[in-house]
DNA sequence: TAATTCACTTGCAAATTGCAAGCTATCTGA
DNA sequence: TCAGATAGCTTGCAATTTGCAAGTGAATTA
């Protein structure tokens, strides 16, 4: 995926566009994550690799940055950036969709929980 | 990624989280493209297996609608549904966020580009 | 009826992902 | 002080996904 002289969404998804990225930036934006082993326990299972890897490509994009714990010096702080902030806005439209169609999807799924007209 | 019973974010991403299913829909959505040459002509240069594989999950997924074209047969028109004009809203936000950051990008980049102040 | 077009499919190499195990520096408790 | 424990990775390897190029078959046009 180029970066330069495309539209804006493709540019935003050369850096966005995998499945983790965007979940890594949720748990540091909304669930206040700040160290590895807080956002590898998050329920969809990233791996140590992965998330080593998703960690370091998200410093070099300037959205996260990384400093050593003074408290604790064998621990790191991960911390969004302004930039990273931006995304808010994103994330809110992409779990007001997540929520609609998924929430339709269970009540096809377990008739039981939908709405009662 | 699991698509059940986990964060809307996530529901979302397990199905838009990949670097081509978001462009295929910018360009049926914002682009009005219907058909299979007018998606592969897009800049970011997808290729056709892949763009096979995006349609067939695409259709999979509810977001796009497939029908033959009544005035040539052998060509096949491909329609956003209304859960894929409902990522409006994502596209737009990814839009926003991807103007804001390339354009600050450019200006480093290319200096004489750049607002003045 | 021969060439062209449309929407793919196939083959294969390269890149990415995912799992498990291991590694290094720091810290904690006895 | 020194044996774990802990935090944050790294490595190896198999499986999956991606990307390029070439080919296919039905429909259409010249």
């Amino acid at each position: 995926m180029k970066r330069k002289k495309c539209c804006p969404i493709a540019q935003a998804l050369g850096v966005l566009g995998d499945k983790w990225s965007l979940i890594v930036l949720r748990d540091v934006i909304f669930g206040k994550k700040r160290h590895f082993n807080d956002l590898l326990a998050s329920p969809e299972k990233i791996s140590t690799n992965i998330l080593a890897n998703r960690l370091k490509t998200l410093q070099e994009e300037s959205l996260l940055c990384c400093c050593v714990d003074a408290e604790n010096r064998r621990s790191k702080i991960y911390t969004p950036t302004e930039k990273a902030q931006d995304l808010v806005p994103v994330l809110v439209e992409l779990y007001k969709w997540g929520k609609k169609y998924n929430d339709e999807a269970d009540k096809v799924d377990n008739p039981s929980q939908a709405e009662p007209f």
